[in-house]
RNA sequence: GCAGCUGUAGCUCAGUUGGUUAGAGCGUCGGAUUGUGGCUCCGAAGGUCGGUGGUUCGAGCCCACCCAGCUGUACCA
């Protein structure tokens, strides 16, 4: 026994490995979303994985530890870089640096990686996949209704029914009129407005009173962890709460306009906007304005979008979960204009894309279904001074468009029959001595043979009856078909189709 | 980061007040069946008991520290 330290095989934490159902399902999922993008006119582009860690922004935490967070590396020139930790920073780089020449307004999209270096929990990993589409150069609120309209038809297109998902509106400006209303402007207070956010953004989870102990002193969780409060008094409380706990209606807007200075009033105003714009549209039952919709990143600057599923589903523990959000995005117009001398307003969405899967999972997406795969045809080797042959039966089966393999392995022929199950073949294609004299093979069904196989006890029996078993000649004739055109029907009767290259002409 | 819980075979887990050589089911591989995936039967491989140190005649079990995982919470650009 070799005792000596072997090395473990193991993937880095927060990271996982995709086999193939999952990205055969990912791939469906993500050109049913870029169908959509496209259909509203949005044109791809694509970044790179790193950037200048200087242009990720102003929101790294800490340049000293430029770790922290994010994974950086340091060039050849001592320039730090960094691996991107969201799409949006980058997109406004890309159209900072494009600017001149880009059409502007800029619609785009693209869907790519982005890394995180903090702990991961369930469904949170340190590697994920984002798909955003932005609109750069308009500060139209029609911009960000037409996002909102994209998001809604997106959902839907990944096989989401109209109900179990929402798409909730807000705007910062109307949230900054609520804390200056309660006397929370200024430099001086900027702390403690992210702390209000932070617990306005709370509500879902804790639910008003677990919100209402966040902005006054703190809150004790059920480990007996303590979370350090906003620090408002009854007073500041009572406005928020009853700002973030009712429904949007005139009533409401009438009450917050008389208490709001400018700027909160304009937040009012865009967001009748948008809801008028999506009413004309049509989509008034699946965008809703909800004034306790946050989103925590520091540089939105007016609506701020959040797209919810609202289904429940029970997890492999038995318990009800709700997934929540599986995309955000909102107004940044102060993000491509860092790199620019002139403001340029934008607008974006962004889908998590890892999180939306597992959604559609939970609910049995139609688009899933569409995406389950039969593995190849398995061309036996019963005879291995036959390669030749056997490859080309196989290159026969390929040239009719019908994935196949000859057998690699070293293996007798029952460890082959369990390959061939394994790689989820609907059929094996067998040619012994016999076959071959003959001019023939054996064609085996394996999923119509699993279901007869069902029928036998002993294994005499079974062996014996031979179950969804056909021979065919290797050249058909006028009436007997010849093995490729059987194997082309047992493939297509299990839902293969033939990958048969378009003709040239 | 903070708090609680948990680490025994690839997976799910037993393992007595601390007592000889640490078990089971599933899975894997082989055989019964030299040319047929299922079922059945037989067999085999697979373990630094998370790590290090300590207590003890003796530790999977007790103690300390460390590591990892899970749950909650914080952060989440």
């Amino acid at each position: 026994m070799a005792n000596e330290a072997r090395l473990k095989a193991r993937k880095p934490r927060g990271f996982v490995d995709r086999g193939p159902d999952d990205v055969k399902a990912t791939e469906a999922m993500l050109a049913a979303i870029r169908a959509v993008y496209e259909l509203y006119g949005f044109e791809a582009v694509e970044t790179p994985l790193v950037e200048y860690t200087d242009a990720l922004g102003k929101f790294l935490p800490d340049q000293d530890r430029p770790n922290e967070g994010v994974f950086s590396l340091q060039d050849d020139d001592e320039q730090w870089m960094s691996l991107r930790y969201d799409l949006t920073a980058p997109l406004a780089r890309y159209a900072a640096e494009n600017w001149a020449v880009l059409p502007k307004p800029y619609r785009s999209y693209r869907c790519g990686w982005v890394f995180r270096n903090e702990k991961p929990g369930p469904g949170r990993f340190r590697q994920f996949m984002q798909f955003d589409a932005d609109t750069v150069g308009t500060g139209s609120v029609a911009a960000d209704a037409e996002i909102c309209m994209m998001m809604a038809d997106a959902m839907e297109a990944v096989g989401l029914k109209r109900g179990d998902y929402v798409i909730k509106v807000n705007n910062r400006k109307v949230l900054d009129g609520v804390m200056e209303a309660i006397g929370l402007s200024g430099d001086e207070n900027a702390g403690r407005r992210l702390s209000v956010l932070r617990a306005i953004d709370k509500l879902d989870k804790f639910g008003p009173d677990g919100v209402r102990l966040l902005l006054g002193a703190g809150r004790k969780d059920e480990s007996g962890d303590f979370t350090k409060g906003a620090g408002l008094t009854d007073e500041q409380i009572e406005p928020v709460l009853m700002f973030v706990g009712e429904p949007w209606s005139a009533d409401l807007v009438t009450k917050l306009t008389a208490l709001f200075a400018e700027r909160g009033v304009e937040g009012l105003r865009e967001l009748q906007d948008i809801e008028a714009l999506v009413a004309a549209g049509g989509y008034s039952d699946r965008i809703r304005i909800d004034p306790s919709v946050v989103r925590g990143l520091e540089y939105y600057t007016g609506p701020v979008y959040e797209a919810e599923l609202t289904f429940e589903v029970p997890n492999d523990d038995g318990q009800i979960v709700r997934f929540g959000s599986v995309g955000g995005g909102g107004r940044y117009d102060g993000l491509v204009s860092r790199f620019l001398p002139e403001p340029v307003p934008a607008t974006g969405f962004s889908i998590g894309v890892s999180r939306l899967m597992s959604a559609l999972k939970a609910v049995n997406s139609p688009i899933l279904a569409d995406a389950a795969d039969l593995g190849p045809v398995v061309v036996l080797v019963m005879d291995k001074d036959q390669a030749g042959n056997y490859l080309n039966l196989t290159k026969q089966l390929r040239d009719a468009g019908i994935p196949a393999e000859m057998y690699l392995g070293s293996s007798g022929m029952k460890a082959q029959m369990k390959y061939a199950d394994r790689r989820k073949s609907p059929c094996v294609v067998i040619q012994g001595s016999n076959e071959r004299e003959a001019g023939v093979v054996q064609i085996k069904d394996l999923i119509e043979g699993a279901k007869a196989a069902e029928a036998y006890k002993s294994n005499a029996d079974y062996k014996a009856a031979r179950p969804a078993q056909v021979e065919a000649p290797l050249v058909g004739t006028a009436e007997t078909p010849g093995f490729v055109e059987v194997v082309a029907d047992i493939w297509q009767s299990h839902g293969g189709i033939l990958r048969k290259p378009a003709a040239r002409s």
